[in-house]
DNA sequence: CGGGACATTGATTAAGATCAATTTAAGTGG
DNA sequence: CCACTTAAATTGATCTTAATCAATGTCCCG
């Protein structure tokens, strides 16, 4: 055994507790101080890290309000009011945006840890859904705030600088990702990612639970899903990996980089 | 005859006088006074647009510097320090990520108008090369005083945040063209946004010289070069397109944006 | 225990990559 | 200035990958 949290652990509860959402249902959610922000030691938050740490700790000196988001419920939706950031506590979601002509393309599948909602600070107005692949908790961090702090401090204005531009680089190696490799390339990369960013969430990066759909991968990807689905059982039969539908174990992490070009 | 400057001006001599070198070959740049910024009036900066305009006006109280790069040279490489900001007066450029695998791939073609450099700022090392396409000219701005700007005024900073999630919906909208769209809907979506910045530069949105080869296209669009000569070829064949090498005539425009969902 | 969403697997087709041969046009040097 | 060289582009033939169409299987959840 390794000090690592076993895989069912990783499975919050698809239905929470009435406590969780006694304030009202989607549309009026529930809101509540994050004990963890009143006490200044939230670990999760990005914006602690790096330096220029006074955006998040000065926040912090007001109560931060939490939000529960049940599986499939969006956080926030494209066309949405741009007025917050929010730190996903716990639990995980997708970022899907919309092309007009109706096509979707899912471009994150952010985890605990993550802050969501920069799309927003271009034009004011959200470009993405942001939906719950699972009952998830975010801190809610009023923008209006945030610039305020920005305002007073250069070093938050400039991290808050690095934190939208981390976006960009992010996206345009995503990019590099869909244009330049082999369905199969694609999909160990993106497992080797998805097990680095497990692990620094202090889970197991070997056996986890996978949050998403074969669909939503494939989309995510530019595939199909039979596509994923075949993929899967080869690098299962090459012994790389052991999945059995949501349940993934990599069973060759060096084969898998290798694969992934990572 | 309308009045567009006609397709042999977008022609740059890719040979330029020696009196443009004056001061030193390539890694030590000629630099020499940016008339239109001593002025006050240079109409390309996008800084200038939108509102919150005093970064670039108020850079413009000092002497703006400019530089010339001959085309197939780097304004800037991945690794090098992140000093400034470029504005490219005229001219295009490609920019180039390159993976540690060694793969290569061609993010965007900027042309007159564009802000470069952006890439530098999360680390403070740029990320990418940035390649002119032709003889081209560019605008210095050092990024200390545009950072010292910011400090001083929150709608500067605002504005430099909103350029570099520009930069983010940019890479998010390419990303969703590479993983939803076939090759001719790629291509068709690729000549349409040509075109259309071709129209905000001033030039024909119908008629214009081609900067990059069909390898950079190919690559840029996540395919191979004799997929692009092809599609060329049936679009020509389908009379949508008059392309002959770098001549390029869009005959039927909404033929094309339908065709690219544009 | 039964319904429905999700996933797997197989057969076939289509899109694009790859391999290969020319063609074209633009520099280069005599 | 013209022949020569070379980079870029086109075109054809073939092969590979992944999409598509279709059927079946499995598990979760009420």
């Amino acid at each position: 055994m390794n000090s690592y949290r076993i895989p069912v652990v990783l499975e919050t509860p698809d239905r929470p507790s009435a406590r969780d959402f006694a304030a009202g249902p989607y549309g009026a959610p529930a809101r509540t101080p994050c004990a963890a922000s009143v006490a200044g030691k939230c670990a999760m938050s990005r914006l602690c890290r790096d330096g220029a740490d006074s955006l998040y700790r000065t926040l912090s000196g007001q109560t931060v309000l939490r939000r529960t988001i049940r599986r499939g419920e969006p956080l926030y939706r494209a066309g949405d009011m741009f007025t917050n950031l929010y730190q996903l506590h716990s639990g995980s979601a997708k970022l899907r945006i919309t092309h007009y002509s109706g096509i979707e393309q899912i471009t994150a599948f952010p985890m605990a840890g993550a802050l969501l909602g920069l799309d927003g600070i271009e034009t004011g107005v959200h470009t993405c859904d942001a939906v719950a692949l699972e009952h998830s908790m975010v801190c809610v961090l009023p923008i209006d705030d945030l610039l305020a702090l920005c305002g007073q401090d250069p070093a938050a204005a400039l991290q808050l600088n690095k934190m939208i531009a981390h976006e960009t680089a992010y996206y345009r190696n995503l990019l590099l990702v869909l244009a330049c490799m082999k369905s199969e390339e694609r999909i160990a990369n993106f497992l080797v990612d998805l097990s680095d960013r497990m692990a620094a969430s202090g889970y197991s990066p070997k056996e986890f639970m996978l949050k998403m759909t074969r669909e939503d991968i494939a989309n995510h990807l530019g595939m199909k899903l039979e596509t994923v689905s075949r993929i899967f059982t080869r690098l299962k039969s090459g012994r790389i990996l052991d999945v059995r539908r949501r349940y993934l174990k990599i069973c060759n992490p060096d084969a898998l980089k290798k694969m992934g070009n990572a």
